[in-house]
DNA sequence: TTCTGATTTTACACTTCTGTAATAACCTGT
DNA sequence: ACAGGTTATTACAGAAGTGTAAAATCAGAA
């Protein structure tokens, strides 16, 4: 989710539009006000934040979000109106991760946000996270997280899910799915996948009804509904 | 406490007046005498330093400062008199945290005065104290604080926490966690980070809880409750 | 060196997870 | 509806993993 804070209502839609359609979600305020009462409930993944603003203008917002724990480690790209106020900006070195210079083209701006991000959020930390709709398995946790309410799930739970996460919409066999989670030298009853099938089932909650049986083949788990 | 180094009154007061009028607390001092006084009682935030003063000038001041070990930690900014000196003396590099050309505004001014204890702080106090709600660790003094209490702490411990609190929510292995904090390869069959576990869990008290076991994998610290 | 406190190891109790078997429920084609 | 095959469910014993006390060892200070 990327914030745009800026005040003139074409620029923000605009901002907004593009970000939406090139594979971000994306979300404008026009003031700091409705920034702050929008931090209370959610923390973005970035914030776009231009310096002129009505109320506080961006540079106390920038410093307000530094000095807040739960708010100082978002990105924030600073966005400049005149060209001088560029490396005066820069130069005052307020903790922004990066700036544009108005007025820059929407491409510029989704490269600089994309830069951003790439360099936040480092790549283990990103591929250690696997979804499926609103459940969440992440790898650096050990956790597994249903509708964000985080779940504990056994050893061997967890991994029987990892597979089928990683590998949605294919079929396992019992003697396949043991190979993959127990490992190749281990012998043992196939029903005991079933079992463990059953207690998968049951902590997904609704998301265990996508773990379909393929009757006399094994086990699946939907792409979609 | 900001101390404003500067031989011309109206300008030094103007300076103090502002600052004062800015949340800050300041100070003037019209030579390197007094401010040599002063410095025997009192460690200002801040000093900000103007280069054509009567005896010492503020180049050897600075020098002065950054030769103490009681003072070379006072963030600087040194306002040069002449736009030509400005870039003779940022190349002298004799570390200034900053510098103000005059004739500079008093909004100016106070920005740079913002921005160098902003950069200052985080590095010497936010970083070096890792905070999770009422539980302190400080790395300076090598001591965590529980509810403003202090708690002697061994070595190990203390690095086991800091880790756990730089990693908040992450699962490490005892492979990872021994290696982390031990710097060796970890014997597999060997206690010793149970045991480890078991003592933090105790010094913590009820922070102590926030250490989950993640059977057959390793230890967590929540992120919260 | 001796002493002290930190660290590691050991051994065993304890907890939790897992595999299995037995049984019930289910599906599918006739 | 029934038979035959497949899957779901349950309960529990055993395995695996963890917690803890106490003893042994180590390392640094006096």
């Amino acid at each position: 989710m990327i914030w745009c804070i800026e005040d003139d209502n074409n620029i923000r839609e605009i901002e907004v539009y593009t970000l939406n359609n090139t594979g971000f979600t994306a979300e404008g305020f026009c003031d700091g006000k409705s920034l702050w009462a929008a931090l209370e409930k959610e923390i973005p993944e970035l914030i776009l934040l231009d310096i002129m603003l009505p109320d506080d203008d961006g540079i106390e917002i920038l410093k307000r979000l530094k000095e807040d724990d739960r708010t100082c480690n978002i990105p924030v790209i600073m966005a400049t109106a005149k060209g001088e106020e560029y490396d005066k900006i820069r130069g005052l070195d307020l903790g922004a991760d990066d700036y544009l210079a108005k007025p820059f083209g929407m491409m510029e701006m989704v490269s600089r946000v994309k830069a951003v991000l790439r360099r936040y959020k480092p790549d283990e930390e990103r591929e250690s996270i696997i979804r499926f709709e609103n459940l969440c398995l992440n790898i650096k946790e050990h956790r597994v997280y249903i509708e964000d309410i985080p779940v504990d799930f056994t050893h061997k739970e967890f991994e029987i899910l990892r597979l089928f996460l990683n590998n949605r919409g294919r079929v396992f066999s019992r003697e396949k799915l043991f190979y993959l989670v127990w490992g190749e030298d281990y012998i043992g009853e196939s029903r005991t996948v079933d079992m463990h099938i059953k207690t998968l089932r049951k902590k997904l909650g609704k998301y265990g009804d996508y773990i379909k049986t393929v009757r006399s083949v094994g086990y699946r788990m939907e792409k979609q509904k």
